[in-house]
DNA sequence: TCTTGTGATCTGTGATCACAGTTATCGTGG
DNA sequence: CCACGATAACTGTGATCACAGATCACAAGA
């Protein structure tokens, strides 16, 4: 019995259901699902190589959170939003996003700063290149937000946050798609170095204003597409 | 084809998932769930007298909200919370709680703030018989705050909150198990009016007190019983 | 040309079954 | 009397099938 240390508890395979969710989850969360997408269960299943089953239950949650929904014929979409869902859900993320902030700025450890610090870079690298990637641009953003989130220790916090994001993505989508948002593009970098800096002085209402800034004008800018009626 | 304008759109019969789910939902609530207590697929079933699959649809979306969870062992039960989370979960309310109140005191209607003191007088009503009911007490309280939500007309801001009050419903269990919480109810009955005076008032701030020295008080007496490890 | 009805097809829903992993039970051997 | 081991019962997962409702295409009729 001398090695028994060195066991480790085996990974509890996930569920296919499992899988199934997560990967959708992304795709809605990175703007690559266009809003009043269909989705049925079968295609579902059948794109990612499984039965109906796993993939009727991955929606079936999405749809519980509000990341599709169902029409009254029962098919299954990416929800089309309205601009009146639009603005509350962003005055919810002002409160919401805006006091996650705050909290970071006074609980943040010196590792959740490097690592904040770290997709700041990032996300400027991106964006002052001649062409930048505009996929890649977002994913960096969400990577930076969800660090400056994850440091205030509120894992509830942080799932309704994530929850709202999953929301939004498709939108997101829309916005990508006309790409010039160019201008956009400058203000966030503005906002985040404003963040960085409110976080490193633990100016708790200094990274609330940073936050709230990016919020409204990423919000302000997509509103200014027309997209959404 | 006279007539025909008689005609009215039928009411579309939702699923058996739907009901299983909105029921366990209700339970959950209004905490006559105990935390811990197992919720097997097939006894689930059984009692409400339906097949095993919506069941399975309905706790699965409810996993999903983590108003229930899996045990490593993929069982199911109702989630037993620790000390900690239940104290972030009180500080997110304050926060959003206290947001959607301030939001009522500016925008409710005349109706709204009618509902909202129809509410109040009926838990003061309840509170000041000599043997309260506390389950019905718990369930006129949540008419009476939902109210309150409600006429801020923030749809999505509602469905977070109700998520919110869908992980601490269980608690709530606990302490009524145990039911001496008369004092408590003294002090639910101050806020509660302070509460009604301030939409009245359109005094935003005033509202956003009321609800926050209403959790808050609730949550201290709640950990005084010392249920949360 | 436009309308209407019919059929094929696609949708999610629900039931039933098989299966693998876990837990509980009970009997056996020490 | 206690520890151990085999067996039975119970768990969620996934697959498959049947079915009702919705949608679409197309053809027959006005």
């Amino acid at each position: 019995m001398a090695g028994l240390t060195a066991l480790r508890p085996i990974e509890r395979t996930s569920t296919l259901g499992d899988r199934v969710d997560a990967h959708l989850r992304e795709l809605l969360i990175a703007g690559q699902l266009a809003p009043g997408e269909k989705l049925p269960l079968r295609s579902v299943a059948e794109a990612l190589g499984v039965s109906m089953m796993p993939a009727r239950e991955a929606v079936s949650r999405l749809v519980a959170e509000e990341a599709l929904e169902v029409l009254p014929n029962r098919a299954v979409r990416v929800p089309v939003m309205t601009l009146a869902h639009f603005r509350e859900i962003t005055r919810i993320r002002v409160v919401i996003e805006g006091y996650a902030a705050a909290e970071a700025a006074l609980r943040a450890d010196p590792a959740a700063r490097r690592e904040i610090q770290k997709h700041e870079a990032a996300f400027r690298r991106e964006s002052e290149k001649a062409e930048p990637d505009l996929i890649a641009a977002v994913s960096i953003n969400k990577a930076l937000h969800f660090s400056v989130y994850a440091a205030a220790g509120m894992p509830v916090l942080m799932q309704i946050i994530e929850r709202l994001w999953l929301q939004i993505g498709p939108i997101l989508n829309l916005d990508l798609r006309g790409s010039p948002t160019r201008l956009q593009e400058g203000q966030a970098k503005t906002f985040h170095a404003a963040l960085v800096t409110a976080l490193q002085t633990r100016d708790a209402e200094r990274a609330r204003a940073a936050i709230t800034g990016d919020i409204v004008s990423a919000a302000a800018a997509i509103e200014s597409r027309g997209v959404l009626t």
